[in-house]
DNA sequence: CTGAATGCAAAGCCTTTGCATACGG
DNA sequence: CCGTATGCAAAGGCTTTGCATTCAG
């Protein structure tokens, strides 16, 4: 894979944050370092390094993509309120089905995906207080 | 709520189907019984079903949303190849994260997902016949 | 009757793609 | 050098929305 400076910059930003950003707030972000670089070549760049395994797809939640530089395996946990996912740093074990149930003969399980949903410190503390917080929409 | 002819059928045609259809296939279905429905009419009742708790929006995968009118609990097994979503039959239960864990001190986890993903039996087999199979890329 | 639902079409997001140009190895 | 990546802008899916009309309760 080829290296250009707005692919790196681009993994670079996205190595850099923890909060699994959709395409458009990469975007943004990466415009800082290169102002002249476009969308089109955000998602390519994104696309790219998807296939090549560097960073991960979600398609979680309901709208935009979201990126995931993060290599170790992990849960995510989703704020409903405000979106954000965030890596849990606990060990979570995901149960394996029985493969001997009459219904798994012939399927192949090749990968399962695990996420918890609720409020981060921010919007609970903001549910918590008053009605003022964030003005996304709750569930 | 208010039931419709429309908003009948479309409830009926998803209580049928256990593929998990997106929009646009419930709008293919429908058309046969109401052929002057539109599709804004099946995304508007999609949208108040699920409001209304009756039916349940899927947002995993990739492409477009897919709707669920099964009501009781039940993990969601996907096929790589040809993103049919079906319902698992056996019980699986999902883990509990320790609340007790510091990270989880300012946080509130209100629900979770788990989902399969593999081949289904018609994938399986074509993918172990020749290579013929359905045209949808694998992974 | 009256608000809710409909059909139609236009508009809206997000994402992908065609093209000529610039760049990396 | 050559093929890949870029910027720009247009086009593409899927979904939402405005509007006048029709319908359900």
């Amino acid at each position: 894979m080829r290296f250009s400076k707005q692919r790196s910059i681009i993994l670079e930003e996205l190595k850099l944050r923890t909060d699994h950003p959709a395409a458009d707030q990469i975007y943004l972000a990466v415009k800082k370092k290169l102002p002249d670089i476009s969308l089109g070549t955000i998602y390519r760049n994104l696309e790219q390094l998807a296939a090549g395994g560097i960073i991960r797809e979600l398609h979680y939640g309901k709208g935009q993509k979201r990126f995931d530089a993060h290599q170790t395996p992990h849960i995510h946990f989703r704020c409903l309120n405000c979106d954000t996912i965030e890596d849990m740093p606990m060990e979570i074990t995901i149960p394996v089905p029985d493969t001997l149930h009459p219904w798994m003969q012939y399927r192949e399980i090749t990968d399962s995906r695990l996420e918890y949903l609720g409020l981060c410190p921010l919007c609970c503390k903001d549910k918590a207080g008053d009605t003022a917080g964030i003005s996304a929409p709750i569930k």
